[in-house]
DNA sequence: TTTGACATCACCCAAAAGTATGAATTTGGA
DNA sequence: TCCAAATTCATACTTTTGGGTGATGTCAAA
């Protein structure tokens, strides 16, 4: 339960040692006082854009459900919680033509998640392609 | 230009004779009259619609033409003739989620006509997945 | 009768999709 | 805190699609 806490101070504690290291070294020595800041500052946007990233599924997913919350944009029919939100996330991209691979990268996963994914679909609707899916969603108005 | 005449007497050619060797061989000896006229029709019958089959790719055009041609049935948008009888026909089994063998089964053709079916609806709609060419097909107004 | 559009089919290769199984992590709720 | 559902990912394999090229037969119009 605490892996991802010690995860991220793990990862934090290393970055701020890198920082240290750098500054003891011989950064101190070449550079100015602005330089070190600008690669410290550099460094740690780094970070953040990675833990960003590596965190923006879950964000993704409560912004998904707050978004199908509101009263008027809400999801007309979430027939018995059929599909997860995820699930209905992916089928909406194929309903647009896109590919697996296409989904994976703007989800920001791998192509084997959205494969599981597609095929879960498939099997709560019960077809067997994602055309006839799509066919699916459409008569249970899910799309 | 004259193969398929060719062919055509060929194979009538071969049915009858198949014919008057059942007659000559044994038939008239153990079979009543009635009962070889009655082979001979069914073996005829089969004939007929193997014919039929075979050529029932022109029969099923003609019979689309007709029905396109009728006022109120007619398709309300065959834009400037983008897609021909075949394909339109083609594109709405992909819109009910058959694969390219359904597709050929079902239209008694092979599966490589299909494949070129789909091809060249692709390039005349500018895309390059069957959901893709739906998701066109619709906003077009084909499907 | 020649020509062009259509429909048919084949072959080959590459890419995408789908199947099956197993597993790790995360989250939300009891 | 424990658990079930959800999400993520992998590996290995089969099937379906897509792309390019070339060819034949049919039909209708010029």
């Amino acid at each position: 339960m605490l892996k991802p806490i010690l995860k991220f101070g793990v990862l934090t504690g290393l970055a701020i040692a890198a920082a240290k290291l750098l500054e003891v070294s011989y950064l101190t020595d070449h550079l100015s006082i602005k330089a070190y800041i600008s690669i410290v500052g550099v460094a740690f946007l780094a970070l953040g854009v990675y833990l960003g990233l590596k965190h923006r599924r879950q964000k993704v997913l409560v912004t998904y459900k707050e978004v199908e919350a509101i009263p008027g944009v809400g999801t007309p029919a979430l027939h018995d919680d059929l599909l997860t939100g995820r699930e209905l996330e992916v089928l909406r991209h194929i309903g647009q033509g896109r590919s697996n691979q296409e989904i994976a990268d703007t989800l920001f996963v791998s192509l084997n998640t959205i494969k599981t994914h597609t095929n879960n679909i498939y099997g709560k609707l019960g077809v067997r392609r994602r055309t006839q899916a799509l066919e699916k969603a459409r008569q249970l108005k899910l799309l």
